[in-house]
DNA sequence: ATAGGGTTAG
């Protein structure tokens, strides 16, 4: 036995030692079993062929628990470690984690040197069969160095199993043996490096493989990572030129885009990726509508947001309960109650119940206007149609009290919260602490302070100072006080 | 083929 050959073995056992699964404990236990089984006597004599080997082998792996021990005591004087069986055996046996327990069994009780050609078909069956764990630990244990093509698979493998760290490494190994790996490859990685949001390895190895050619995926790649980078700009740059030469990334690409832009507020871009994307005839979906509108409106372009809206029911598109909230969203932040309840009754005549979404909106802007009973049926409608408290509906309700001098009854709600289970967040303990402040509550709002830090909340930078400046104007508490609020 | 998208402070 070459030198080689017995560190392959030791690595194999000691893998086995390390790695104790059912299957390896069953072969381990096997190479050590001296019991033999009287069955199936039937020798493999001159006459059979490996094909017809291979298959008998299959059926008794499939079959038989201790299949290595009925295999050397029904076949002794075959020679199981034939590179030219194995191969047979992997073509028959068709079940790559079945012929990589094989070859794990011949490396650990045979005097057996795999050949490369073998090493090579077992780890292309295994990137085929997707087994990339299993490629993985083939690579570790037999120290195997698979060629350029088949590196090149791996490393497509690990990108799309979200292995990308180690995808580099295999990439980064090709480049360094001189080889330059295909766009599909490269591509493989970015879109990896895009999927596990790592958009620090995304650059980098962009950069790096800018001399390659550019082609569509990559195009498509690109834009996404730059508009989860917030580089929508960039991403939209790109897509005109890859237009320009005629290549489109398809309407998802456009769909990101435009939600890029609204993330941003640059509803100029949003109204031109619109139009590009229907020049190239991608229909634009309920969903990106929406986005469109929110970001119109978000704008304080309410005109041209319902303008939009108003085409598309022209247009036989029939807008749902999210686009109504949507814009009666915008109807009210701009101040028109007016235009919001007939868009409210519209929804409703035409069968789409209002949700708490579109009831929050109702009733924060009636609180914001002072309307407190109003707000109030609004209210109690809402909980009549089976939509419960939730944390916002009651923010909505405690930050209207608190803003207009009413912290007191805002705490009664606040307590009210945790008898119907709703739980505070952050804004809730905020807008407390503010609310106290302003009516110069010192003692009350410190102590809600004290309970936000307690539960691990962040105090806003607004809280800060209005606690602050309550804090300056009594001394005394001050004094008592001053050094927990850091 | 389906979901996604919309609400609360400052």
């Amino acid at each position: 036995m070459s030198r080689g050959q017995s560190y392959l073995i030791s690595l194999v056992r000691k893998r086995i030692r390390q790695n104790p699964n059912a299957q390896m404990r069953s072969l381990a236990l096997e190479s050590r079993d001296s019991e033999s089984k009287p069955d199936e006597q039937k020798s493999a004599g001159g006459g059979t062929t490996y094909t017809e080997m291979a298959k008998t082998v299959s059926t008794v792996m499939r079959e038989r628990q201790r299949w290595q021990q009925t295999l050397v005591s029904d076949f002794p004087s075959f020679n199981f470690a034939d590179p030219l069986f194995f191969r047979e055996l992997l073509k028959s046996q068709n079940n790559v984690l079945f012929s990589l327990w094989f070859f794990r069994w011949l490396c650990s009780n045979y005097d057996y040197a795999p050949d490369p050609a073998s090493l090579s078909l077992l780890f292309g069956a295994l990137l085929d069969a997707k087994a990339v764990k299993a490629a993985k630990s083939f690579l570790d244990t037999t120290g195997f160095k698979p060629e350029p093509t088949l590196l090149e698979q791996y490393v497509k493998c690990l990108s799309e199993d979200g292995l990308v760290e180690e995808a580099i490494d295999v990439y980064n190994v090709l480049k360094e043996m001189g080889i330059s790996p295909s766009i599909v490859t490269c591509n493989s990685v970015l879109l990896g490096c895009v999927k596990a949001r790592k958009l620090d390895c995304f650059w980098e190895l962009h950069q790096k493989m800018m001399e390659s050619e550019v082609d569509l995926e990559r195009i498509r790649c690109l834009i996404l990572a730059l508009c989860d980078a917030g580089e929508v700009s960039e991403g939209y740059e790109l897509l005109r030129q890859g237009l320009k030469q005629g290549l489109d990334p398809g309407h998802d690409v456009y769909g990101k885009l435009i939600s890029g832009f609204c993330k941003i507020g640059k509803y100029s871009c949003m109204s031109e990726i619109l139009h590009t994307m229907i020049a190239w005839n991608h229909f634009p979906s309920i969903y990106t509508y929406q986005k469109i509108i929110n970001g119109l409106c978000k704008n304080k372009k309410q005109v041209e947001a319902y303008c939009i809206f108003k085409n598309l029911k022209d247009r036989g598109y029939a807008p749902d309960r999210v686009m109504y909230t949507t814009m009666i969203h915008g109807f009210c932040e701009k101040g028109w109650l007016g235009s919001a309840r007939k868009l409210w009754f519209e929804m409703i005549k035409k069968g789409i119940r209002p949700n708490e979404f579109t009831y929050n909106v109702m009733i924060h802007r009636h609180l914001t206007r002072g309307e407190f009973v109003l707000a109030g049926e609004f209210y109690s409608e809402m909980l009549r149609n089976g939509y419960g408290e939730t944390t916002v509906s009651c923010n909505t309700v405690i930050t209207a009290f608190c803003s207009n001098g009413k912290s007191d009854e805002a705490f009664k709600f606040f307590k009210k919260m945790s008898e119907t289970g709703v739980a505070p967040d952050a804004i809730t303990y905020n807008a407390l602490v503010q609310g106290f402040c302003k009516e110069n509550k010192v003692e009350e709002g410190m102590k809600v302070y004290k309970e936000l830090k307690a539960l691990g909340l962040k105090p806003s930078g607004v809280t800060y100072a209005a606690l602050m400046r309550n804090l300056k104007m009594s001394d005394s508490v001050a004094t008592t006080l001053n050094f927990q609020i850091v």
